[in-house]
RNA sequence: CGGGAUGUAGCUCAGUCCGGUAGAGUACUCGUCUGGGGGACGAGUGGUCGCAGGUUCAAAUCCUGUCAUCCCGACCA
């Protein structure tokens, strides 16, 4: 049967594609640019929201919802936040639609232009310190830890499934602290929890560290990110979380009485990550046969199929079978389609990506086997049909590690010193990857290595060590090395 | 937003140059035989040819516009 999955060294953005599509996350929608996100897709993100949700609950944040549109003048209102923002813009202006006169259908009723136009949110700061103003006055106030699960528009002129899509989910966490220190804590606080669940949930190596100025959210002091290498050699932004410094509570005139009672404006925060995690977890494990999925994100972690069909002497043993895992807290689901072969179910949980298969048929009812399958591996073994709940178990952890360990050994190899253009450039070309490099500070240096090379700064590494050294490009002094890379 | 390509059955595509009432494979439905890695045979269902105009006795085919997708740039998470 035809394997309908290009493979990712013929055509590494086709292979990525394939598998949203094949595998069912998304399909394409009728709007250009915006994606229809698929059960599947969709049960990912919710695992993903499901967690994130609970450690931003951990560390104190609660929820809320702001409004889609923005006034326009509000976006104003922040000199480089309109700068950053201005050109991808969805734009309100009417609020009703007339019959066309000639019959043609609807058109928009001219009479019902807006006063004010509104802006779809690309992002909530504005709206949302414009509201703070009203809930802060004193330093009791404070902090203000508030996060929101939204959609948001960015007109982007190319897109791809999750990665870049013009319309996607995210949350946006925005806090208001009383100093600076804190704000800057708290920044940092949420960079380690993006961290820690890439890490930990999507098993998914990323480096921690700062954005140079020149790739900075518009409006930020600081942006604190974490970046993943793909499969391609390319960096992905996964997650950010910005010090505002005191940015929006000027341009919004958000202040507080201190101890003292003296005004002073709040010191501020957001950060965020979208539905771009699927696509950085499709492109960080998922193999040519399709998707891989981490088990602690698997929507269906374990799936039995009866061989060669549902007969009811093996149903009722997958029912024992499955009624034991689900007791170890494994999300486990029986296969009980009569019409479809085992030959083809294989193939599609494959595609799917469900971590563990588990084969069970007349011969292991007579052996008292069952055949275990691991999507990461690709091995299969027959176990004792007696302790499956408890090998299945351990094997899931070990599915999870295995996966992060295998990121990570392919990041190690794919990061590589440079010290002159020239080994720059052949490495970039060659084998991509995180390209370590001596870069002398300025945002010049930064734009002319872009333009030669497309590979820009993805941030200046936490683990940043002094070391003497010479920019690649101006040959002027360098206190440390910073990475570099391609990037989505 | 520029350059290139493509839209015909759920999917992959032929037919378009040279206008004449819509094709294949696969999927799907039913039946029989099957059954431990994408089954075999037989019989069926399924398309206002992306959309809107135009030319013509006649348009999937020619012309204009438009929408969408893919690849390559520029821009960005």
């Amino acid at each position: 049967m035809a394997k309908a999955i290009t493979t990712r060294e013929e055509n590494y953005s086709q292979w990525y594609n394939d598998i949203v599509k094949k595998a069912g996350l998304a399909d394409h929608s009728a709007v250009r640019g915006c994606m229809v996100i698929k059960p599947l897709g969709f049960a990912i993100w919710e695992n993903m929201k499901a967690q994130l949700d609970a450690m931003f609950k951990d560390t104190g944040h609660v929820n809320a919802y702001f409004p889609l549109f923005i006034p326009k003048s509000f976006l104003s209102k922040e000199a480089d936040h309109v700068e950053g923002f201005a050109k991808e813009c969805a734009v309100v202006t009417h609020h009703r639609l007339m019959n066309n006169p000639d019959g043609s259908g609807v058109v928009v009723d001219p009479s019902a232009k807006l006063e004010e136009e509104l802006i779809v949110r690309p992002t909530s700061e504005t709206i949302i310190w414009n509201t703070y103003k009203d809930w802060i006055q004193s330093y009791r106030d404070l902090p203000l830890l508030i996060n929101q699960w939204a959609n948001v528009v960015r007109w982007e002129m190319r897109t791809r499934p999750f990665l870049r899509t013009a319309e996607f989910l995210w949350q946006e966490g925005h806090t208001a602290h009383a100093t600076r220190e804190e704000a800057i804590e708290e920044a940092k606080l949420i960079h380690e929890v993006y961290a820690r669940f890439a890490e930990d949930y999507m098993a998914m190596p990323v480096i921690k560290g700062a954005k140079s100025a020149n790739e900075r959210f518009a409006g930020a002091e600081e942006t604190y990110t974490i970046e993943a290498l793909m499969q391609d050699g390319k960096a992905l932004q996964a997650g950010t979380s910005h010090f505002l410094g005191q940015n929006f509570a000027k341009a919004f005139d958000v202040k507080f009485l201190n101890e003292n009672n003296q005004e002073e404006h709040v010191w501020a925060t957001s950060w965020g990550v979208s539905t771009r995690l699927v696509g950085g977890l499709v492109m960080s494990h998922s193999d040519d046969d399709g998707l891989v999925i981490p088990p602690r994100l698997a929507p269906t972690q374990v799936v039995i199929v009866p061989i060669p069909k549902p007969l009811p002497e093996i149903m009722e043993k997958a029912e024992a079978i499955a009624a034991a895992l689900k007791a170890k807290g494994v999300r486990v689901k029986i296969d009980k389609d009569a019409k479809k072969r085992p030959g083809f179910k294989f193939a599609q949980y494959e595609l799917e990506g469900v971590p563990v298969r588990l084969g069970l048929g007349k011969r292991d009812l007579a052996n008292g086997t069952i055949e275990v399958a691991r999507r990461d591996t690709k091995e299969k073994v027959s176990i004792d049909i007696a302790g499956v709940d408890r090998y299945v178990e351990q094997l899931l952890h070990d599915i999870q590690s295995g996966l992060l360990q295998k990121a990570k050994d392919y990041r190690t190899e794919h990061t590589t010193e440079a010290d002159n253009m020239d080994d720059f450039r052949g490495t970039l070309d060659e084998k991509g990857g995180f390209i370590s490099a001596h870069w002398d500070g300025t945002a010049e240096s930064e734009l002319k290595i872009k333009e030669m090379t497309k590979a820009t700064i993805r941030c200046i590494p936490n683990d940043f060590k002094e070391e003497k050294g010479s920019c690649i490009l101006s040959g002027k002094p360098s206190k440390g090395r910073v990475l570099f890379a391609k990037a989505y």
